[in-house]
DNA sequence: ATAATTTATTTGTCTGAGTAATAAACGACA
DNA sequence: TGTCGTTTATTACTCAGACAAATAAATTAT
């Protein structure tokens, strides 16, 4: 990582980055890579910034992103050093598209959806006895769009996130609400998840049909199940074109 | 919120904070408290520098900090507006610190043990399938030091962490790990949930006892029922001084 | 040998200037 | 009259250079 590549978009809300969110974002990337290890020592401010060709501001501003997201600590006199795994905060958007950006890590990716299913099947179980009808009515238009347009449109997309949004909302939980649309927005904005070149694995709309009745039918045990499904097939049609050829790389702190 | 008191500490790795954190730590309370309302625009980087009686550059920075965590977004000719509610970081551990800051809100206290108890529950689950040998000895020997100290001594409470740190590594998932490490930070960092000043409401190590037998037993089921049990117990142990007078803050966005 | 002191290094903070993005006002044109 | 391109004003963004503060390491005093 040397010269700075600034045209990068590709971040979870997919608003242009200004320079400090591109540094970061760079940075970011190259720790979630692997290619700076916990422990290492970032280049000083001064050299850091002449090398990529910016201010001390612009590269302070990109260190203070990285360490909110825990990924590096700072320390007068010592430098500012990549910070422990376990003090990466895994979840947040940003992290969690950059750990993405790279090699896709089956392995890591597994683990991912092992905690969506516990979470997102959970949080269906509860959106199934706290809805409202409003809830209703905007999942099953949402539904109906979904199958009137297909993942293959954005207005088809649309409707599967409003779909998901909706379900969350009925949780009335805004840790829930907080985690699994981060996690969703991550992924969908990260190249890995998208299947665009490639026809549909699976017409998603009978699963998320299941999902509605549970969820109509104040059923919380069996929304919890056909969720937990959904999310499995959800995990078994996103194309993983490479392993990682460092597996598991997250128990290396330990 | 006027002058800038910078003594305060308390954040979740407890170290002391430079004039950006302070800033960004106490705007952070602000939004959280609902001090400034999502969408209201903060006062200018020059006007709000010349308040505080800071550089803009220090300003500048704890802008960013709170745009990494999703609080604020920052834009010419606009300037830096609180975010919408969906779009913060709830689980960030500044944030989940900064929300419990102040007033304890019962109805967001309940909403963040569900999450708890459905995650750490799994967490569990998934521990008791997959723990080696080797955690298991050293979550015994963490519970007979929580037994010989106990709560009430910082060998006790740093024996209770360690068991539930080792139970967190035997998931093998860092998206748990660094979820509920996160919580369990700023949850235990939140004088909210300090329990100094009086006496322990119930002895601790029996609970824990039979969260570890199970996992000795690789039994999921059991595991996941017995954890359950313990984090409401902690629920009901937690003291709550003064109910929120604004409950369910977080469904106003909707 | 230990503790207090000095020193060197690095991040942290400040100031002031100029740039770039962008929303709103304006004007040309249909 | 309404729409589209242009100008303008405002705000965050970026830069440069200096000085301050924190801290780890080296040094000195006891």
């Amino acid at each position: 990582m040397n010269k700075l590549v600034r045209l990068g978009r590709s971040n979870p809300a997919s608003k242009v980055l200004r320079l400090h969110g591109t540094i970061a974002r760079d940075i970011g990337i190259a720790i979630m890579s692997g290619n700076y290890q916990p422990g290492d020592l970032l280049t000083g401010e001064i050299a850091s910034s002449e090398r990529l060709e910016v201010s001390r501001t612009a590269y302070r501003e990109a260190v203070r992103i990285l360490a909110a997201k825990g990924l590096v600590e700072s320390k007068p006199k010592v430098g500012t050093k990549v910070s422990a795994r376990e003090k990466w905060h895994m979840l947040d958007p940003d992290v969690l598209a950059w750990a993405f950006e790279n090699e896709p890590d089956l392995e890591l990716l597994n683990r991912l959806f092992e905690l969506r299913d516990i979470v997102e099947s959970a949080a269906a179980s509860l959106a199934a006895l706290r809805r409202t009808d409003t809830h209703l009515k905007t999942m099953r238009q949402a539904l109906e769009r979904m199958a009137r347009f297909t993942l293959a449109t954005e207005a088809g997309r649309q409707a599967d996130q409003d779909f998901h949004t909706t379900l969350l909302q009925a949780t009335d939980n805004p840790y829930i609400m907080s985690l699994t649309s981060g996690v969703n927005a991550a992924v969908n904005t990260t190249t890995m998840f998208k299947q665009r070149h490639r026809p549909l694995p699976r017409d998603p709309v009978p699963d998320h049909m299941r999902v509605f009745e549970t969820i109509a039918d104040k059923d919380p045990v069996n929304a919890q199940k056909v969720m937990s499904e959904l999310i499995q097939l959800a995990l078994q049609d996103t194309p993983v074109r490479n392993r990682s050829k460092k597996p598991r790389a997250w128990r290396k702190a330990n």
